[in-house]
DNA sequence: CGTGCTCTAGATAGATCGCTCTAGCGGCTA
DNA sequence: TAGCCGCTAGAGCGATCTATCTAGAGCACG
């Protein structure tokens, strides 16, 4: 039986993480949201912040891969099962005001330069995104090496929609990137 | 005759936010690596930090505007403009050890959530860029809505390309969002 | 020279940061 | 029951954060 307490903090942690980044996430307001003790977070993560950071990114990169995996699943082929990811990212964009887009996006942003542990632990989520996708894609009969260029732009314009819808408060660029996706899926079946 | 404190205190928090973000960079360190006076902080931006983000922002997104039109200024077409534009990014991020990545990308989602000063900030920054690229592809005789489609295209595929490439510390990812920008242009000149 | 204004300069307040520390509860086995 | 241990609980430390405050340098103008 997993630890209650321990899915606690690092479900808010992720929370926090998603909504105003690393260092704008204080450990005080972690164990707030948490509803748990202060002194847990040391007991179960002694390397600290950084620890934590870690753990939750990698969790969270687990946890998204799966989301899409569901969505893929549930589609009866490649093209529509792309096309449903952006509609659903978009639906959840506006259904929380612009606040749940990527999960570990504006971490990696803030820490790619100060942090090589959790820069790391970013490009190891982000490399398992990128190599299931190329995957999914080779699956359906797509060449690898074509099959890779299409999982970055599709990866590329979903993260750089992410970033365009919450500024914006629209969900017009997820609309807008996930009609390339699939246009460049589309040319790549030939 | 422009401040010269001034500048040097909005350049040096333009080049920390870009690198640390918003929250991670202090007043103290703007100051030491502005070579100003703390003092001055707050008699330039009597706002406190919230002020001197919104206009580091706001500079920032000009700056790279003008950035964006030398570039298609240099440019024989449109095409070679855009992959100039790319494949330049890419150079930049390897020169810069993947530090100098897009100016506003990582205070944007800090403050998305937090600041409704600051993301108005940076939305008001992305929507002169969507607006500029718009107008660079109408010029080229592209038909307005689906110019504005390409350009949302382009600049999702190039921030998503600077997260990927800042994680992973690789220019594969801004090359292989190039050549989708690329073929995205193509197909919308028919 | 004296006055006023802009800007420099930095000490300092008050809050919050990550982190360490001790104390004690509750359930387990001996 | 006694002893141990996983975990809860939070006080408190030193450092750092944003922001305010006073003091003075430098210059323009009468």
């Amino acid at each position: 039986m997993p630890n209650p307490t321990i899915d606690r903090i690092m479900d808010a942690t992720a929370e926090l993480f998603r909504r105003q980044g690393y260092t704008g996430t204080g450990l005080k307001q972690i164990v707030a949201e948490a509803s748990a003790p202060f002194g847990s977070i040391y007991h179960f993560f002694p390397g600290g912040k950084e620890q934590l950071g870690t753990e939750v990114i990698r969790r969270s990169g687990r946890l998204y891969l799966e989301l899409f995996i569901t969505i893929a699943a549930a589609s009866p082929d490649v093209v529509s099962g792309v096309a449903a990811f952006f509609t659903g990212a978009a639906e959840h964009l506006r259904e929380t005001d612009y606040a749940d887009a990527c999960p570990i996006a504006t971490v990696a942003l803030e820490v790619a330069s100060t942090s090589e542990p959790l820069r790391q632990a970013t490009a190891d989520a982000f490399t398992t995104w990128i190599d299931a996708a190329t995957e999914y894609f080779v699956m359906d009969g797509i060449a690898r090496t074509t099959a890779r260029e299409v999982a970055l732009t599709m990866l590329c314009l979903l993260e750089g929609a992410f970033l365009f819808c919450r500024s914006l408060k629209s969900t017009e660029p997820m609309h807008v990137a996930g009609a390339a996706a699939v246009a460049s899926l589309r040319a790549a079946k030939g």
